[in-house]
Parts: C-alpha cells; structure tokens; sequence
DNA sequence: TGAGCGATGTGATTCAATTCACAATGTGTA
DNA sequence: TACACATTGTGAATTGAATCACATCGCTCA
C-alpha cells in the first residue's frame, strides 16, 4: 500500500491538469495513460482508496481530487524542518517555499556561521544546537536531511529524540531508526549510477 | 534485478568506509547492519552479481570492491547531460562536480539568458538548442532532467531524439518514451507528501 | 585427525505488487 | 423496453523481491 500512496500524489496532480482542461470526469484507462501505467492499476488503487467509479462514465474528477485530498492531506498544517542548508538543502527550501500550505518548512538547520540567522527562501536558518528547543515548539513532525553523508546517521538520531515521525534523507547513507519512525532515502548518486547501469546494459 | 544494482552502489560506499577501518573481510550480518537491511539480502544480491565469499572468513572486501566496480562502473567515461539551471540543477551540478571520473557531468542546458555561457560549478551552461550538436558531439548517453514539470516530456522527447538511453528525472511528471530507454523518476513533492503521512498514519 | 562452530550459497517459501480476465453495471439507442 | 457496448470492480493468476531454512564448507582447537 505504500506504492499507492506515492501514487496519489501524482494523480492528484494529473487530475488537477485535466480538471483544468475541462473534463468533469476520468476514465482509467486516460488517467494510466498520462500516468505511464496500466488501467487495471489505477483501478486498483482508486478501490484500495476506498473511492469508486460509474461504469461508462468513468470517476468524477473533482470528488475524486477532493478524496485524494482528505485520503493524503494532513488535516491541518504539519510542520517540516529541513537540516542541512547546503546547495540541495537551499533547492528544497526554494521549491517547498509557500508552495503547500498544509505542509511546510518551517526551519532550517546549520552550523555554519555564514548560515545561522540567515533567512533561506523564506526560512529562518537556526543552529543545529537549537533543534532541541525549535522542534518541539513548532510542533514539527518531519525532518528533511540534506548534510553530508557523515552526519546524517547522528541528525537522525536527534531527530527521532525529538519525536519526530517521519524523516525524508538525501544523504547517502542508510539511516536506522526504532519503528515507528518512516524514512525514504532518496539517494541521487546511486539513482544516477543505476541510470547509467540501464543506460548501456539495456533494460 | 533493478533492486540489486542498486544496492551495489550502495555497497560499495559502505565497503570503502569498512576497508579505511583496516577490515580485510566481511560478513554479510556486518555490511547488512550498515546497510540497515537483512543479512540473506545481502548474500543473495552478492550471489547474484556472482561474487563468492569463504565460510567463516566471509567476504573479501578489497576484491569486493573491485567486483562491483567491475560490475557497475562504465568501462570507460560516461558522460552525462543536466537540462534545467535552477537551485535544484546547481545543487546537483556542486555535487557531482569532479567526484566520478568515470560517470561525468560534461553539459548543461538552460535557456535563461543569465545562465547561458556561464560555467555553473565546472560545468558550461549551453543554450537548449545546441543539444543537437552538443550532445551527439560528446557521446553523452545520458541525461538529467530539472526543469519544471510542464516543459519535462519536451526535454525528454528530445533528448530520447538524440540517442539518449537513460533519464534521471526530478521534475514531478511521469515521462513516456519508447522502450530502450531506461527512466527513473525521482519526485520530491511525492516523497515528502509520503513520508508525512505515514509520519501522521504510521508504518 | 576429527568434532564443533559459525559462516556461506541456495532451493523453497512467503509476501507484496502488478496484471489478467471477466462478471456486473450504467448509458445510449432503437 | 430490451439490446449492445464500454467501463468499472475485483477475485485469481502472475511476477518479482525479500526472507527462511538448511545442507555444506572451512577454520579452530583438543
């Protein structure tokens, strides 16, 4: 069920296109098309939502974002704090800025001087030493990490003392944490090599 | 089979931190430790690249390394094209700058008037239309996508046009292209949207 | 030398994700 | 109304990855 969730997101956005295009309703078959996928997966995870279609008409689109909304969507603001403020941290920062309100950055974390106090695409930049205070005052969930692969293990473990739930890393590192905790581990160099791997090899 | 090369990236990063601490050998519990995963994971994938350990002294690293060196790493320079100068392309372009000789960055493309000519962390950015020259010219094979997700299939549709065999994609789009083409999508929005909720929902 | 221990290598199994295939259903048409 | 059609909803089959479990091997030590 986790490869539905990350689905939704994307037909969230695929739907908004094709409300906006006009069409009142979807049929699977054109949503997995603009998805890149089979009909009978959409199929399967519009059902494994919970949400369903009228034959011959396909889904209603504008219930079907709304569902997607109240399935995925916090049901207020959750809180995001990023640690590491290098170039990919300052990237993240620039794309999230006021972009979900439902889901935003609301600290960032460094130790370097020419950082601290700086604000970063519209977030405050904090000493590391203040996570432990910044944290939990902004009632912040998620944690974002962008430092270097050395530290990413320790940032974690601050992280999860401090209660937070879910950790999104871009180190490439792999991160152990007690259950209970979600981490996805995007790792670029590895995804660039694996590209590359497929790009001769075929397939 | 993808999942494997995959790991072996990995691997190989933790097998060089394992060899600066002095180790001639090790098991497959040990590196599945560091790896966060199960220690059968880790002797299946070794026996699926064809590597073979010894009973009780486990695996030998250096030749491990060098297995998956073999293995993964093109046998000559790969080079690679980005597409899309933003935070996110400079953020990537600081990365790989000069890190694998063996898998380069040699391009950029971006048709920004203020970034073309420039030279972004080692890198020359060019105007999207010398793709055509450019990237037949220096054999690049592969390509990495950061430009907003409207113009994404464009950037995509010509790159495949040039010969490209494998895409890195970080806009939030899923790209269609012919088969032969290897894609990986790697959607920011989508991860972080997952991990909140399952940092809100749990497992 | 040979018995015991702790690894590896791998067939068999489990588990999850995807795809198939078709009965059930709503819509349009005559 | 009744029929034909295209689509949904979903059990069943398939695929692929991860895990289990154990026969086998190579050291070590008595």
């Amino acid at each position: 069920m986790e490869k539905t969730i990350g689905r939704m997101s994307l037909y969230r956005r695929l739907l908004l296109d094709i409300e906006k295009r006009g069409a009142s309703h979807v049929y699977s078959h054109e949503l997995a098309r603009v998805a890149g996928i089979g009909a009978a997966q959409v199929r399967r995870d519009l059902m494994t939502m919970g949400f369903s279609g009228s034959p011959s008409k396909g889904y209603h689109v504008a219930d079907l974002i709304g569902h997607i909304g109240t399935a995925i969507d916090p049901p207020e603001q959750q809180r995001v704090a990023l640690v590491g403020v290098g170039n990919l941290g300052r990237a993240i920062l620039a794309y999230f800025h006021g972009r979900r309100p439902k889901l935003a950055i609301v600290a960032a974390f460094d130790d370097d001087s020419a950082k601290v106090d700086k604000v970063v695409h519209g977030c405050r930049c904090h000493p590391l030493r203040a996570m432990s205070e910044i944290v939990p005052a902004l009632d912040i969930t998620v944690g974002i990490i962008t430092v270097p692969a050395e530290s990413a293990q320790d940032i974690a473990d601050r992280l999860v003392n401090l209660d937070i739930k879910g950790i999104l890393n871009f180190a490439p590192a792999a991160l152990r944490v007690p259950p209970g905790v979600f981490v996805d581990t995007m790792d670029i160099t590895t995804a660039l090599e694996k590209v590359a791997y497929f790009a001769r090899k075929g397939r």
